[in-house]
DNA sequence: AAAGACACCTGTCCGC
DNA sequence: TGCGGACAGGTGTCTT
């Protein structure tokens, strides 16, 4: 479900709420995430929340305790809502805080997950090998230009994997690609430096627009107050459009590394 | 080192 | 109304 932006709207819809927040009692329904969570995790309780950031498509949600590393995978959401409120079915999760309100993670397929540390979170093995953050100054046209001189892999593939760049999933892909007129099966090494620049700003814009739409509803996202996000309706080829929007082509639909890419093959090249 | 396949899991939708 | 199959927003890990 969740890329870079349903992340980050999660997280600014949460933090409001959640900081300096005392956790008086943790319940996990089901611990069978993608990875077991921790029994450990019981040790923050009566922990303060003192700091909530997001790395990629992790939630990293500080205490005086140690740190919770969510991550939403495919169809994770996360809400606040009254302490005695029964929730919803596939809530895994349930984080009771001081004030009567309870965090709630709902997470129907389970690929997401709720990992326990002690250190530096962004030094766990998981974070610390990820690419730059793509709305940083890190990630810019010399950067990719780079990354991509060598691959003779598809230039989706390559802005997909989270060595490279952070927070691209395959609905951004697509838009970014579209914004940026390149076909998604072209060979990175043979894009040029003035089109990789092109597609890094399509990526920024794209996913700085759906964070201020508050990330894209496909089909049951909803931001941290329960509202969908807006920016579906922004979408130009990704399971929109019939035809493409600027030449009215029949938008085509092919299948890259095991996921759908959906693209204009007269508009992108 | 890079690239591709696979695994994990549930819900929904479509055709018969 | 039921059943089978395809498909879905991610990504670590294993195999070529």
């Amino acid at each position: 479900m969740p890329e870079l932006p349903e992340v980050e709207t999660t997280l600014r819809g949460l933090e409001p709420h959640c900081l300096n927040r005392s956790i008086i009692q943790i319940d996990i329904n089901q611990p069978k995430l993608r990875w077991p969570i921790p029994p450990q995790i019981q040790l923050l309780k009566n922990a303060r929340i003192t700091a909530m950031q997001r790395r990629a498509k992790y939630l990293i949600m500080s205490t005086d305790k140690g740190h919770m590393i969510w991550h939403l995978g495919m169809s994770g959401s996360m809400r606040l809502l009254p302490n005695q409120d029964p929730g919803v079915k596939h809530e895994h999760v349930k984080i009771t805080f001081e004030n009567k309100t309870s965090l709630r993670y709902r997470d129907p397929r389970r690929f997401g997950a709720l990992l326990l540390t002690h250190d530096d979170p962004l030094l766990h093995p998981l974070i610390s090998p990820l690419g730059p953050e793509p709305l940083s100054e890190d990630f810019h046209a010399d950067y990719l230009w780079q990354q991509c001189k060598n691959r003779k892999t598809a230039i989706k593939n390559v802005i997909m994997h989270s060595h490279i760049v952070v927070g691209v999933g395959n609905i951004y892909a697509c838009e970014s690609l579209f914004m940026s007129g390149i076909n998604p099966k072209t060979s990175a090494l043979r894009i040029s430096r003035k089109r990789i620049q092109a597609l890094v700003e399509a990526i920024k814009m794209v996913l700085q627009q759906a964070i201020e739409q508050g990330g894209t509803t496909l089909k049951d996202f909803t931001q941290s107050d329960g509202k969908p996000g807006y920016f579906t309706q922004s979408l130009k080829v990704y399971a929109n459009a019939q035809n493409c929007v600027q030449c009215g082509h029949a938008i085509k639909r092919i299948t890259q590394g095991q996921r759908t890419t959906y693209y204009c093959p007269s508009c992108q090249h």
